[in-house]
DNA sequence: GTATTTTCTGCAATCGTTTGCAGCACCAGA
DNA sequence: TCTGGTGCTGCAAACGATTGCAGAAAATAC
């Protein structure tokens, strides 16, 4: 680890209040007031002020503002990665909607700070950033008990929480899934295989819940055979899909906790030589937008991810502009995507 | 617009400095020193400080010392937007690179503040970041013109700047055209389309420039007929290439500026009733992450784009390091990689 | 014409750091 | 014993805003 060079010059070129007020012939606390808003400051003044500001190219030092106000205008997110689609479209409603607001977005990925996440997490949250959005995190827990106060605010995404009150937005799981399962016993088929996400988060267990559910409501015995563990990755799908096709008893159909599994899965039917969905049929989960680009597209369970990250921010808004308001827990409704990966069984 | 109420109440229970300076028995410069490093204190009195800290839960608090020192230990990232596996995979080696630094990111998408840019950017750059990356800004002036010093750190990514020596990672794009366009020729193709990007950035320009160079190589006129533009998405793909289609004489071949426009003239060929690649071949750039998962698998010109992030990372650092450093270009290799979405004309 | 309220403006303190400068202890060299 | 460094520590002044309080000016009431 090498010393860095101490290099902190100061290049105060930049303009401050100070400056604006001196152009503008009033006082620096006038020139704030006209900025920050909110404050009885005369018309003419007020105009005088934002004139000798333009004039002199003056923007506000959010630092400053955020020392002495003790609100930064930042939102932090925190994210395992972005290199995923179901990820980068929570991400798009976000920022999205962000854009409607004065708030700016601070992304952290997740992985950067495994087993400091409390101490990156006080950091971040002792003014740098004014709430936190929260994509699915591992272990929540380590996250939520560095925050500052009690209600500081944040909205997990896709993740339960039974620790405590959390204002979360998720989507029915449990549904979808049943929802998943049932097309395909519809479809005819008995054997239907289940590959898991990764089995700490809530969404994982809520799928594979509404999985056997819909078996149990059509009197088919869950086979935990045909259950195996996967990892919400592709590669994970591939290589469960693998194990399973191995197995005594082939299934027919295999319902994938998440679209990337689900791709994973596809890869490694082929790779059997087998075809899709003439000898397996495939269901995913999210409807992420390659879902329909693979080959064959891909029928799955569509979450409205857009709208996740949509109503995640909303809801940090809220609790934003009212630190009184109590946590609360929305659930979107997810929807069957029919496609081309599923058809009946074979004889 | 309504009001934003005004509740700049101040919960200043945060533990600072002088709090650990009293705790640890030392004056509060001295905590500071602990913790900005770079300055001699007495390992005992250090070790009594760090551990006052932690039994106190201290943590930084940015905004002051950026405000004191001059820096934030922040980048910031200026992208169209995330919803791009091209963008994101560049991220992604952004994310990673950083990781090993002490910096921050802070995300801006660009299309947040169309027409306000100059504006933005004096405000991001007037100290809440030490840096910054733009991934294919549009109207490159726009951000730079704004930018507080002369010599304010930032690296360009993949669009190259005509007006001022500025440092860039980009690819050889001329060449990677000229290698695609080859490939089809190789394969016995004469008549090749073209669907360019966005005719704004300079990628697209080069590969335009790649592909003429390749036919004029084989002596094959260019058929301006044969050349239509896109827009670097699949929907301007897709039309693009239906109007291509539709012209009275047919390309056996298409090269697409990148792999999204790909994505979109694979739509149109199918859509057509035309298969590819018996009927169509087609040709893309970029190599995406779905480039491998559409079918047929797209043959493609692969950018190292995870490398380019980190390189652009690097360079950035590097200037941070020492502001003195002059600007460079730093050009990445591009490569073809074949997969299944081209083979030789019919008769 | 005086008293009272309303509207606007300015002063000064504050937010939590960094850092130049000065001071102090201690030790080595003469 | 005196001098001159080193190494370490502390004081105080920034950094650029916000905001409570007080006061001036203008408007209104009596």
């Amino acid at each position: 680890m090498k010393f860095q060079k101490n290099t902190r010059k100061k290049s105060h070129n930049s303009i401050t209040i100070v400056d604006v007020a001196k152009e503008a012939g009033v006082s620096y606390s006038t020139v704030s007031r006209v900025f920050s808003g909110f404050e009885f400051v005369n018309e003419d003044t007020r105009r005088k002020v934002v004139e000798a500001a333009n004039r002199l190219g003056y923007v506000v030092n959010l630092q400053a503002r955020s020392l002495a106000g003790g609100r930064s205008n930042i939102v932090g997110l925190l994210v395992p990665g972005i290199d995923n689609g179901y990820i980068s479209e929570i991400v798009k409603g976000i920022d999205q909607e962000l854009a409607n607001s004065q708030y700016d977005l601070m992304l952290y990925t997740t992985h950067r700070y495994a087993g400091k996440e409390a101490y990156y997490v006080k950091m971040i949250a002792n003014g740098l950033v004014d709430g936190l959005l929260l994509i699915v995190p591992l272990v929540t827990e380590n996250y939520l008990q560095a925050l500052p106060t009690q209600d500081f605010p944040y909205v997990l995404v896709d993740q339960a929480d039974s620790e405590r009150p959390s204002t979360t937005v998720d989507v029915t799981n449990w549904q979808g899934a049943y929802e998943a399962t049932s097309y395909l016993l519809g479809l005819g088929h008995k054997r239907i295989g289940f590959i898991t996400g990764l089995t700490q988060l809530s969404s994982s267990t809520e799928r594979l819940d509404g999985y056997r559910a819909a078996l149990e409501h059509h009197r088919i015995a869950v086979n935990p055979d045909l259950i195996i563990e996967g990892n919400y990755e592709t590669n994970g799908g591939y290589l469960s899909m693998l194990r399973l096709l191995d197995r005594p008893i082939r299934p027919t159909a295999v319902f994938a906790a998440n679209d990337l599994s689900a791709f994973g899965a596809l890869e490694a039917i082929r790779e059997r030589g087998l075809e899709i969905p003439r000898d397996v049929s495939v269901i995913g989960f999210d409807d992420i937008p390659e879902a329909s680009i693979v080959y064959p597209k891909l029928t799955t369970i569509r979450q409205p991810l857009i709208q996740i990250g949509q109503v995640a921010v909303r809801l940090l808004l809220e609790k934003l502009d009212d630190p009184e308001k109590e946590a609360r827990r929305v659930t979107l409704a997810t929807e069957l995507v029919i496609r081309d990966s599923c058809a009946p069984p074979r004889e």
